[in-house]
DNA sequence: CTGTTAGCGCGTTCAT
DNA sequence: ATGAACGCGCTAACAG
């Protein structure tokens, strides 16, 4: 028993294989006398007629899928831009895209590999919410072939069609929350600075500081990766510090958790003992028993644009594009 | 310009196109001499040659990729299940097999549609995490096309291969730790019993209860699903219940959260004035100030079976399959 | 508006 | 061990 296939199901209608692709495929219907259109339709539906896209992608050169780098899938802010730019493009693309996920855990190499599976798949676009500096290479290849979009992360010194969020705005904002409730000696638990993200919301932080006098100690206390289990480590760097800081910037809420954490264990409180703020306003942020100052992240516009960029990109090579930068907003709660 | 194919990659060669096939291949490589072979993988490498996989899947009748469906990519769990099959498959399938995820949001229909889709693709095989009672139809059609692995959640009446995690089990654990705590009125708040998930945990815990003489009161109370949104409005039925219960067994961690900050809202603590239980061991039950007991999930064994049936399945049809459900454990934290 | 023809790039015969 | 030839199922180009 094989599946029904157009020729079969041409032979059956009396028509032409090609009246039948017609027929079904969005923008070509309408090149089909409307009676035929629709006899063809109802019998397709009854015959239980499902076209094979394996062929339809060999012959058009395109799959119909968006191959997705996200440096890990269980993060919150990634998954709801990725969700959310689905969302927004399955109501506007007909076929509808598939999205192919993959997952770097910014592991260097990743990349370069995941790029050529999607390539090798023939995607009509990639999107990375993944990149890192030593990534331009790699994904200006692939722009060769399909268009590529980043969100999230930008590259610095490349420039790709891009939704972000002002980073460095969000770092100033908590930079300016601190200087305003009076803290002198502040400090942040950076990301790995090979993520834009994180350069950037050092950066403004950093530049506000200066602005207002404050002082930035201990000044470079790395994570090695954004996350609880790397904030907890971090501690121990902030308590050493000599003059102590009474204020932390964590770069995202996965690291002010983790110091949450650990400031627990040793039976610190916050803020009194130090005053905290995230970023992403993650759902954790909200139900801790003492809630998380966080940044928000502008998820809604950020996936948004990503996705128009993906669907005017498609098909429409020379679409000028627009990149934009969306500015995140402070959310103060009980921490800070 | 056109992309690099194995035409002219054999016309540089000297070489026809079928040697290269066979030569850059896994299985068939073996026909090839070990001298022509590694010219062959040479220059491919060397002229950066990427094979296209919408041809070969056209060819081959399957595209090396498996459709994942899953309730809600938000929820830590199924996506810690859909990683760790998928790491685990990489390290022993070549070629490999892409991922094609989908979300339902246990939408009734979404299935039916998605699975057709995936079809379409012509996926090796299908893994749904998603699966309520009324999907049975539509799985049993799917199989005819492709094996379909069901993991986290059986349908019940249906034989598929499925990696399952033992809930019947995981309720009555619970039950039995509030018994064993002198509890004598106690109560559920469950998710949506379309779900087979929570009509096992339900039952398990009902079950050990009536076995120990506890009152389960009020009886049945259902959350539209299983977030903590529909757990902060369960929380007025428990407070209702006449006599009032003093434990309350969440069938997930998110609901059990819904039901903490709702009782914060109202001014009570846990577990002083409601003992709480809740389902999976998310990160988020180990990092609240009170932290949550909770069932731990066997995300390693359900995520490697799945993987293992799958692996098994396909290109194997006549595989005899072994369903397997493995048993979690509790973990009696400070909510209970 | 519909049919005819060709070919996308690969993997698999079958022949040598 | 390699080459020749075919066809997977579809869509595009061209004709009428």
């Amino acid at each position: 028993m094989t599946r029904l296939n157009m020729r079969e199901l041409a032979r059956k209608l009396g028509v032409d294989r090609s009246t039948i692709s017609r027929a079904l495929s969005e923008d070509k219907a309408h090149l089909v006398a409307a009676e035929t259109r629709e006899r063809i339709r109802e019998e397709a539906r009854a015959a239980g007629y499902r076209p094979d896209l394996t062929a339809a992608s060999l012959r058009r050169g395109r799959s119909h899928t968006v191959g997705v780098l996200v440096p890990d899938l269980g993060n919150e802010t990634f998954i709801n831009v990725i969700r959310t730019m689905f969302r927004h493009l399955d109501q506007r693309v007909v076929p509808p895209l598939t999205p192919l996920i993959a997952e770097t855990l910014d592991q260097s190499g990743a990349t370069r590999h995941l790029v050529q599976t999607f390539l090798s798949r023939r995607v009509d676009a990639i999107v990375s919410l993944a990149s890192t500096e030593t990534d331009a290479d790699v994904l200006r290849d692939a722009a060769k072939e399909a268009p590529v979009v980043l969100a999230i992360r930008a590259i610095s010194g490349a420039s790709f069609p891009s939704a972000l969020c002002d980073d460095r705005a969000g770092g100033a904002m908590v930079a300016t929350h601190f200087a305003d409730r009076g803290h002198k000696v502040v400090c942040q638990v950076q990301g790995p600075p090979m993520a834009a993200t994180f350069k950037q919301r050092a950066r403004g932080f950093s530049e506000v500081c200066r602005d207002r006098g404050i002082a930035e100690i201990p000044h470079g206390v790395f994570a090695d990766n954004a996350t609880s289990a790397a904030g907890k480590r971090a501690l121990d760097a902030l308590l050493a510090a000599s003059p102590r800081p009474t204020a932390v910037f964590a770069h995202n809420d996965a690291l002010a958790l983790g110091i949450i954490e650990a400031m627990r264990h040793r039976g610190l409180r916050y803020p009194a003992d130090l005053a905290i703020v995230g970023f992403n306003n993650t759902h954790l942020s909200r139900v801790l028993a003492v809630p998380l100052s966080t940044v928000d992240y502008p998820v809604e516009e950020v996936s948004r644009h990503a996705g128009e960029l993906v669907r005017n990109l498609i098909g429409n090579p020379g679409y000028t594009v627009e990149s934009r930068s969306f500015t995140p907003s402070l959310i103060v709660r009980a921490s800070s």
